[in-house]
DNA sequence: CTTGGAAAGTCAATAAGGCTGACATAAACT
DNA sequence: AGTTTATGTCAGCCTTATTGACTTTCCAAG
C-alpha cells in the first residue's frame, strides 16, 4: 500500500487507478439505480396485463429459446418449479404459451410462445430495447463493449453459461 | 430504412455499429444475469441475519448519506411509507439505525447507523465491492468507464439526480 | 420386465415485501 | 386559527417467493 488513503480497502495497490472503495461504491449505486430504470418500462406495460416481472422473464426466455423444457427455464431463473409452475400455468391458460409434450422424451414439456404471446414479448422487450438502444446511443460504441464486459464478469459463472450459450457465434 | 434486415427495428441506420435487435437482447440478457450476481452475495449474508433486499437497501442509502431523512430516502427507493416504515421499524428496534427528531425541523427524523448498524453495512458492501473490485479488474479501466457511462443513461433522469447528488465533485 | 429415478405438475402452508386506504400526531407555515 | 407537511401506524390485500409432501408419467439400467 504506496498510499494509505482513509476510504480504501483495496490491498495490492491497484486503486492507483479505479479501484477505490468510492469508485466501487458508485459502480454500485449504479447498478441498483439503472435496474431500476431498466425494468420500470416493462413493469408499466405488465400491469394492464396483470402479470408480473416473473412473467415477464418466462416469456422472454422462451422467446429466446423456442422449444425449451421446463428444467432448463428453473436453471436459468434459479426459482422453485413451484414458482415456475403458478407462472407457466397462467400464461398456458391464457393461450400466451403453449406446451407440448416432448417427442423424444414424453416426460419433457416444450414450451413456445403463442402468437400472442410473442405480441406481448414485442410489446416489452421493445419497450426496454428503446431504453437501452437510448443508452447505449448517448455512451457511444465503445462504453457499450465496456459496460458489457464488465456485466459479463459479474455473473456467476453457472449463469454466465447460460448467457453466453444463447448466441454462440456472435461478436 | 436503407436495409430492410429482418431482426433489426432501428430505424436511422445506426444499427451499422451495434445497435442490432441481438446486440440490444444481449445487453438486456447480461444486465437480467449481472444484476443476479450483483445481488447474490449481500442475499446470503442478509438470509443469517434475518433482513432482506428492503433492509440492505435502507442501510446502504443511510450509510451514504448519514442524517438524511425519512422522505429523503422514501424518494430514492420508490416505495411507499407504510413498506419503508415497516424495514426502518426493525432495524430501530435491532438497534442497527438510529431516528434523531430533527434540530431545525423537528417534524423530521434523521437517520443514522448506529456501530453495529455500520458493522452490517461493511460486511454487506464489502461483500459487493468484492465481486465489483473483481468484475473491475478483470475488464480493465476502460471498460469500467463504459460501464458506468452507459448504466448513467439507463436510469430515470429523477433517480440520476439521486445518484450524481452523493458525490458531486467526483470524476 | 421390473424398478429406480427423472421431469413435471399440484396442494398446502408460510413468509417477505410490496400496495391502498384511513387515521393520528406534532410541528411548521400562512 | 386553519392548512399543510413529516412521520407513524393499523388493517387488509396481492404477488412472488419459499419448503415439504405427494402423484403421474415415463426413460433407462439392471
Amino acid at each position: 500500500m504506496a498510499e494509505r488513503s482513509p476510504a480504501n480497502s483495496a490491498s495490492s495497490g491497484e486503486n492507483l487507478l479505479f479501484l477505490t472503495d468510492e469508485q466501487l461504491r458508485r459502480g454500485i449505486e449504479a447498478m441498483f439505480f439503472a435496474y431500476r430504470g431498466f425494468t420500470a418500462d416493462p413493469d408499466r406495460i405488465l400491469e394492464n396485463h396483470a402479470y408480473g416481472r416473473a412473467h415477464h422473464r418466462a416469456i422472454h426466455f422462451i422467446n429466446r429459446s423456442p422449444g425449451t423444457t421446463v428444467n432448463n427455464l428453473l436453471a436459468i431463473l434459479g426459482v422453485t418449479k413451484q414458482s415456475l409452475n403458478r407462472v407457466l400455468r397462467t400464461l398456458v391458460e391464457d393461450g400466451l404459451v403453449e406446451s407440448r409434450v416432448g417427442t423424444r422424451d414424453k416426460r419433457e414439456r416444450h414450451l413456445y410462445l403463442t402468437e400472442k404471446g410473442i405480441a406481448l414479448e414485442r410489446e416489452l422487450s421493445e419497450a426496454q430495447r428503446t431504453r437501452m438502444r437510448a443508452a447505449y446511443r448517448a455512451a457511444g460504441p465503445e462504453a457499450v463493449a465496456g459496460f458489457r464486459t464488465v456485466l459479463e464478469h459479474m455473473m456467476d459463472p453457472d449463469l454466465r453459461r447460460h448467457y453466453l450459450s444463447a448466441t454462440e457465434g456472435e461478436r
